[in-house]
DNA sequence: GTCTATACACAGATAGAC
DNA sequence: GTCTATCTGTGTATAGAC
């Protein structure tokens, strides 16, 4: 699959993202009419994001994001009781989409070469639409409280394990060799997160994230089939 | 060689820097006694690696450092001027450790092969030894104001371009195949990295550095020897 | 050389007008 | 639902005693 292809197949994630964080905190919102806070939940994801990606969460202001946002401090303050809460709320609506998109392209795929190619593709094709979002939920996830921080490391393990039972799948089936898979889908994992954390430098060298897709299948074809 | 033996045959990095940061900026630092100086650089050093990997530089605040160095606010600022500037020299620092390091077991080498396995083993090592230091390093890289993260950017470059040369040697010498030799560099770049970045995983596996450097070496060599 | 005490700015958060 | 104005704590940095 090429990643034009790709973006046609799923929907726009943004708009995702800040209608499942009003419906999970609705109680918790103090606006209530869906496309007021929608709208403005866009505003304040974005503004995040943009912000938090150039110098850093902890370092972002509540007047920088009202700033960037459009909305006042008071403003800001009815949709989240804090700072933190920003951080939490859109980590984890982030890490849902995903753990879905990951999932549906999986479960079309039965060979278990076609399952590591589209694991590695898709993963890349959604950390190329989401760089921003994955490079924020990268550098901040130790900013987060215990409980949140958890379940970052608990998704970044969910998605080695997918690729580590497909390794094991093909082993079984004689279509790929023995070995750690574990440790194997542990240095796949670090070549795909290569993608979005040396963004700039993949740019500046145009290489292009179809390009990429295809190399490391390459890479690792070389060591696991037999 | 061994991660045991490569310990035995470098000096103690931390002094080194201490003593490096000394005379780099005996003029900007107030204290003149060089045995002084060093023994409280030391205690600086320190703090700010365990506050700043804990919590991030941005959010330790200069009483943090205080209580963690054992040094008060006022003598804190009279061996730097500013928060900014104990982050900018540490990682300068550091930085020319790692040069001079590589170079030198580098400079050993002739074969391609060997230099590979050489420059895989001794950037694992070398982060094994100071895993803290480089994973500060690669976190707080994007606060550093615009001189010094070109500076980091460089040195990210250089260890990738010491990669790059060995593989492009070895094609013309017939020993490793044809192809994109930047981008080949690029992700073992990032394998190497993954090992400072998740080192908890690691430990919580039970993987140790010398099989992490086996396994690397026997990654990259089923996709480069001919 | 190192300390304590403090200046001053700015952070997160809230109250209450509109 | 959104704003402005403001409270209060805490941040970096410094002055001056010892």
């Amino acid at each position: 699959m090429k990643y034009s292809e790709f973006l046609k197949l799923i929907p726009d994630s943004k708009i995702d993202i800040c209608r499942a964080a009003f419906l999970e905190h609705k109680d918790k919102i103090q606006i209530k009419k869906e496309a007021v806070v929608i709208k403005n939940l866009e505003k304040i994801f974005d503004a995040t994001l943009k912000i938090g990606v150039s110098k850093g969460f902890q370092a972002m202001t509540m007047r920088d994001l009202s700033a960037g946002s459009g909305l006042s401090m008071g403003a800001l303050y009815s949709y989240f009781s804090s700072k933190d809460e920003i951080l939490s709320v859109y980590l984890g609506q982030g890490r849902k989409i995903v753990k879905q998109v990951l999932e549906a392209f999986l479960v079309k795929e039965n060979d278990p070469v076609a399952k590591l190619e589209t694991v590695i593709q898709i993963h890349l094709f959604l950390t190329e639409k989401m760089h921003q979002w994955f490079y924020f939920s990268y550098m901040e996830a130790k900013n987060l409280n215990p409980e949140e921080m958890e379940k970052s490391i608990q998704s970044e393990l969910y998605t080695e394990k997918l690729v580590s039972d497909i390794l094991i799948e093909g082993y079984k089936k004689n279509i790929f060799k023995d070995g750690d898979h574990v440790l194997g889908a542990s240095v796949i994992k670090a070549m795909l997160q290569d993608w979005y954390l040396k963004r700039g430098k993949y740019a500046r060298r145009k290489i292009g994230v179809d390009h990429y897709a295809q190399f490391i299948m390459a890479f690792v074809s070389a060591f696991y089939l037999v």
